[in-house]
Order: structure tokens, then C-alpha cells, then sequence
DNA sequence: CGGAAGATCCACT
DNA sequence: GTGGATCTTCCGA
């Protein structure tokens, strides 16, 4: 019996900013060709859906790219950014409604060495740089678009039960990277634990 | 069909 | 803190 349960998909059917925080201290489980690679989650943001400027569903905008992100909540949406990287989130609420939480950040639990492995070509001089982001947490567990879609209550790919981080020790400040959305710019939907060393750059403030 | 933008990352100063 | 890399996706014409 494994130490890592995955959370049933009834914990992601509430709103965005529910879950996101929920989610610190929880564990992204990946098992990549029979290993387990596990990241303590640190960092999240929560995106609404169509209310939402930030968002991919703003508007009710609704591409072949982003078609995974109107499933009910407990699925993956994964969608590569910049032509370069891919960033994985935890879809939310009830089908159709476009919530999402956008993991950002996590340490290492469990086969850190493969996850140094899959980010080889990159220096990675402080702990923080290996899962510190959420492109880098895409690299260091080999998650791509071929995983758009999938469940998360079951391999290869799900979030385990965990403890969660007590209210007082999340910080909540503006998300990052989205001055475009005007007035939601603002909104304060990035969450992460207090002072912890594996949370992205630029620290909340 | 072309232009522009983008939920980022990395090396360097 | 700054700038460049890099290219898919989307929207307007």
C-alpha cells in the first residue's frame, strides 16, 4: 500500500481559489517508466474561467488548445507556453465553467535524481531551481501536452493526500506573468507557503 | 494569411 | 534586474 493516495475528483469540484490553496502541501505524484517522482506542492495560482482576464477561458474563449480546460474539475489541462515550455494545471468546479488552479511550484520528495536527469542541460545551483516554476515542474517530471486531459485521481499522474498548509502560512499576493488582464492583474490568486525556499521568483512581497 | 502575443526560463551584469 | 530565446496559437483582415 502506497504511502500517496490520490485526493477523490469531488476535492477539485469547488471554486479555483478553494482548491488552490487546498492543494499546498499536497503531492504531485508522476510515475515515468516505472518510477515514482514525487513534488510537495508549494505553489499555486487560481484562475476563474470566463469572469477572468487572466484566464484562458476568459470570455468563454474556447480553442482546440484549450478544450480540456471546460471538463469537470479533477482533470489535467496542459498547454505549452512560448513555444518552449508546458505548464500543467489542476482543472476546477463544474463542467464548462473554465476554473483552474495553475501549479507553480514544489520540493522534492521523492526521485529527485531522475527529476535532475529530465532538467540535465541546465545549471541548477539552488535547490529551488529544480521544481521552482511551472515550467520547470513540467521538465522535471516529463509532463507534456500528451497528458492534456488526463484524470488526477490515477497514474501516471495524480495529487496524493498530504497535510495541508495551515491558513496562516499561506501568503496570498497578484499572480505572475499576466499585466496584460488589466483590473485581474491585481486580484491576489497566487498562493504559496510562507517564507518557503522552493517558491518562484519573483517572492511574494 | 500575417502579425503579434504569450499563466516562462536562463545566463549574465 | 534585464534581455534574448523560440515557436505555437489565435485573431483580425
Amino acid at each position: 500500500m502506497s504511502r500517496f493516495r490520490p485526493l477523490p475528483r469531488s476535492f477539485y469540484r469547488r471554486p479555483a481559489e478553494t482548491v488552490a490553496r487546498d492543494l499546498l502541501g499536497r503531492y504531485l505524484v508522476r510515475e515515468l517508466d516505472g518510477e515514482r517522482l514525487v513534488l510537495r506542492l508549494v505553489e499555486t495560482e487560481a484562475y476563474l474561467g470566463e469572469p477572468d482576464r487572466a484566464s484562458h477561458a476568459w470570455a468563454g474563449r474556447r480553442t482546440p488548445r484549450n478544450e480540456s480546460l471546460y471538463l469537470p474539475g479533477g482533470y489535467a489541462y496542459v498547454y505549452m507556453i512560448y513555444g518552449m515550455h508546458f505548464c500543467l494545471n489542476a482543472v476546477t468546479g463544474e463542467a464548462d465553467a473554465g476554473g483552474a488552479v495553475l501549479l507553480r511550484a514544489g520540493e522534492p520528495v521523492e526521485g529527485e535524481e531522475r527529476m535532475r536527469e529530465n532538467r540535465s542541460w541546465v545549471r541548477i545551483p539552488r535547490p529551488g531551481d529544480l521544481a521552482g516554476g511551472p515550467g520547470k515542474i513540467c521538465q522535471a517530471l516529463a509532463i507534456g501536452r500528451e497528458l492534456d486531459g488526463a484524470p488526477l485521481d490515477q497514474p501516471p499522474l495524480y495529487i496524493a493526500k498530504g497535510e495541508p498548509v495551515a491558513a496562516e502560512e499561506i501568503m496570498a499576493s497578484p499572480r505572475i506573468g499576466v499585466d496584460y488582464a488589466g483590473e485581474a492583474a491585481l486580484w491576489p490568486l497566487r498562493f504559496s507557503e510562507r517564507g518557503h525556499p522552493h517558491v518562484s521568483r519573483p517572492r511574494p512581497s
